[in-house]
DNA sequence: ACCTCATTTAGGAATAAGCGAAAATGATAA
DNA sequence: TTATCATTTTCGCTTATTCCTAAATGAGGT
C-alpha cells in the first residue's frame, strides 16, 4: 500500500474521482505552472518533427543546401506542398533560406540539430536491436 | 547562379517540375533510403511529445512516481483519458508502471529523457530571450 | 512583355486526436 | 462468493489537424 497518511489520502466526492494525494498533487501543479507557458511551444517543436516528410527534408539537407524544386523531387511532392513544409520548418528556426536569382536554396540552420536527429535515430536503432 | 553543369541541370518535363539536379537528387534519395525504414518510428517518437498533456505527464513524474488518479487530477482529465495517454507513453518506452495492490504507479523509464526535455525547454526559453 | 521559380492563400477532403460513457479486467476485502 | 475498487480497454462521437491542389501573387531573369 502507498504510505500516505489519512490526512493526505482524501476522498474527493465532488469530482467523482477517488484516491487522491491532495498535497502531492497541489505541489506538482504548482511546479508545473512555471513551465506551463512554454509547454505549447515545446510541443509545437516536437510536433514539427513528428512527420516523415519534414524529417526527410532535414536529412536531405544534412550535407548540402538544395533548391526547392530539388527538394520537391526528393520528396515526390509538388513545389507548393514542398514550399509549405519548408516554411513550417523555417518558421521554427530549423532552416535558413538563401535567395540566388530566381532560385531559393534551403539549408539547415545549425548542425547541432542534425546531430540530435542522428542521435535519436541511433537510439532508435539500438532500442530495436 | 548555382554551379551545376548542363548535364546535371536537366529539365524533366515528364513530371512537370523544371529545375532539377538529377544526380544530386538521386544521390540524396539513395542516402535517405537507408534511414527511411526507421523514419516513421522516429516521427512517432516526436509525435508523442508534440502534445502538452503528455509533456505535462512527463514533467509531473520528474521527481516521483504517481498513481493514475493523481495524474488525472494534475491534468484535470478523467481517469480513462489519463490512462489512455499513459498507455501511449508506456508503449513507446517513456514510462514504466508498477502494480501495488489495486493501485498502479507510473514513473519515468529513464532520467535521461527528463534531462533531454529540460534541455529543450531551456533552449526554448533562451531562444525567446 | 513574358517566362520561371517560389510563396502565399484559400479551400476542402481525408485522417487522426482526444475525450467520456460504459463494459471489461484484475486485485483485494468482507 | 460477492462486493468494491483502481485501472484498462472498447466504442462512438465530436473536434481538430493534416496535407494536399488550385489559383493568385511576388520577384527575377530574358
Amino acid at each position: 500500500m502507498a504510505n500516505v497518511s489519512a490526512m493526505q489520502r482524501e476522498r474527493i466526492d465532488a469530482c467523482k474521482i477517488p484516491c487522491f494525494d491532495h498535497d502531492k498533487v497541489n505541489t506538482i501543479k504548482a511546479r508545473l505552472a512555471e513551465d506551463e507557458n512554454h509547454l505549447p511551444e515545446l510541443a509545437g517543436l516536437y510536433k514539427l518533427l513528428g512527420n516523415t516528410t519534414r524529417l526527410k527534408i532535414l536529412l536531405a539537407l544534412s550535407t548540402d543546401e538544395l533548391c526547392v524544386c530539388d527538394i520537391a523531387h526528393v520528396l515526390g511532392l509538388s513545389i507548393a506542398a514542398t514550399s509549405h513544409q519548408l516554411k513550417l520548418l523555417r518558421d521554427q528556426g530549423w532552416l535558413k533560406k538563401r535567395d540566388d536569382g530566381k532560385m531559393v536554396y534551403y539549408r539547415l540552420h545549425s548542425a547541432d540539430l542534425l546531430k540530435a536527429l542522428k542521435g535519436d535515430l541511433n537510439m532508435l536503432e539500438a532500442r530495436l536491436g
